[in-house]
DNA sequence: AACTATTCATAACT
DNA sequence: TAGTTATGAATAGTT
């Protein structure tokens, strides 16, 4: 069989299902040697994690909380002992070399304050930019179909709905009289009434076709299926 | 040779030094696969261990009270009160806050976490990333039309300075009378002139382009355009 | 601390 | 999303 893996180097993976994937499947695996590592070591620890979109995942030996108190109270007594003024002015100052160089990029990716940036850096922003737009619009597309899809369904579901209300309208029509004619043509009623059932089956099967084939572009139904579209200018 | 190593049973190493040396290795290798993590899913993690002895060890992605403050931030259960000396400082937050939206709408421009934003929202996003990129080709554009002009000027002096060094190596030749055969040889003085000159340019043409551009191996004149052209690699 | 046989984790694929 | 498998990585026991 083909080789089912090669060895990956340590870097943000690009491709984010798999982003996700690889996500999932570490996480667990990294969760699982910390509860190994505490159980064989006789150790307290605590885990936090945040994904990329902001979601929490942690694990503690105990209750995080108590190791975070733990971790507070131990920081405090090295630090009462060291430096206490240096305390967390290196924080804000990384954090804030953090913002700044993001702010930088997102300028940059608007197209401003590309005065810094050589010819060759000017390329890899480009074709960065160029990659994010093509993936926004595979998402766009993606997301424009669906809505297309769902939007011929409800169509479908209305000229069902519009179908059964002919036929309601119709027997009315019946029962009033109106095509008293027709009825005294026919040698059986039962007939008619199968004649009559038939014709609404035709039109339920003709709704649901439309429904699962787009690219119609023939009489007055299709019309209905366009309704409501809301971007579909 | 005999078999190096079992199975283990994931409980207490009961031989004090086997554990510290487990302890040892395997807290190695799981920091190592925390920051693993964290690169390849662009995630943030704090990883807190205590020995049985109360030694601390820890890592984060970026700083440990950090990811603290976010996990109490993001964990509206815990009472603040529990941990009186956790100071979460506000400017802190508002930092970490900015850094946080900053790296979403980058992901964003990247073509991912869309999930979140609804079809008007993506047009948003594609008209800003468009915009981007235009004033992006655009700066390009000047660069280098800019770059272009300035060759083509730096072009210019040289060739002036060339026709200059040649006229006076020219005045040199026939005051010296170094190729008084030749000119004899030949039957009008301004076609050796010519001759002269243009070997003298060669000369000059090279000079230059080895003080400039060391990967020069082409004819004589055209290497004029290339002097000074910083990103031509 | 270094070495390997072995178990374990997991990247690529379905 | 979940399952499979072959490869890469971690590491238990030993030197």
């Amino acid at each position: 069989m083909k080789p089912t893996r090669e060895k990956i180097k340590i870097r943000k993976i690009d491709n984010l299902p798999a982003r996700q994937v690889t996500f999932s499947k570490r996480r667990r695996g990294f969760l699982k040697k910390a509860a190994e590592l505490s159980v064989l070591c006789d150790c307290e620890y605590a885990v936090i994690i945040f994904s990329a979109t902001g979601k929490l995942f942690q694990s503690s030996s105990s209750n995080t909380k108590d190791v975070i108190a733990r971790y507070i109270e131990h920081n405090e007594n090295v630090e009462k002992l060291e430096l206490p003024s240096l305390k967390l002015q290196p924080d804000r100052i990384k954090l804030s070399k953090e913002l700044a160089d993001k702010s930088r990029i997102l300028r940059q990716m608007n197209g401003e304050d590309l005065e810094g940036l050589n010819i060759d850096e000017l390329q890899i922003l480009e074709k960065d930019i160029k990659g994010g737009l093509s993936r926004l619009l595979r998402s766009k597309e993606d997301r424009t179909m669906s809505e297309i899809l769902a939007l011929e369904a409800k169509g479908a579901e209305l000229l069902e709905a519009n179908n059964q209300l002919r036929q309601r309208i119709g027997m009315f029509s019946v029962a009033n009289g109106n095509i008293a004619g027709v009825i005294a043509l026919e040698s059986d009623t039962s007939t008619t009434e199968e004649s009559l059932s038939s014709e609404s089956g035709t039109n339920a099967s003709n709704c649901c076709a439309n429904s699962s084939s787009p690219d119609d572009d023939s009489g007055d139904e299709t019309l209905c299926l366009k309704l409501g579209l809301p971007y579909c200018g």
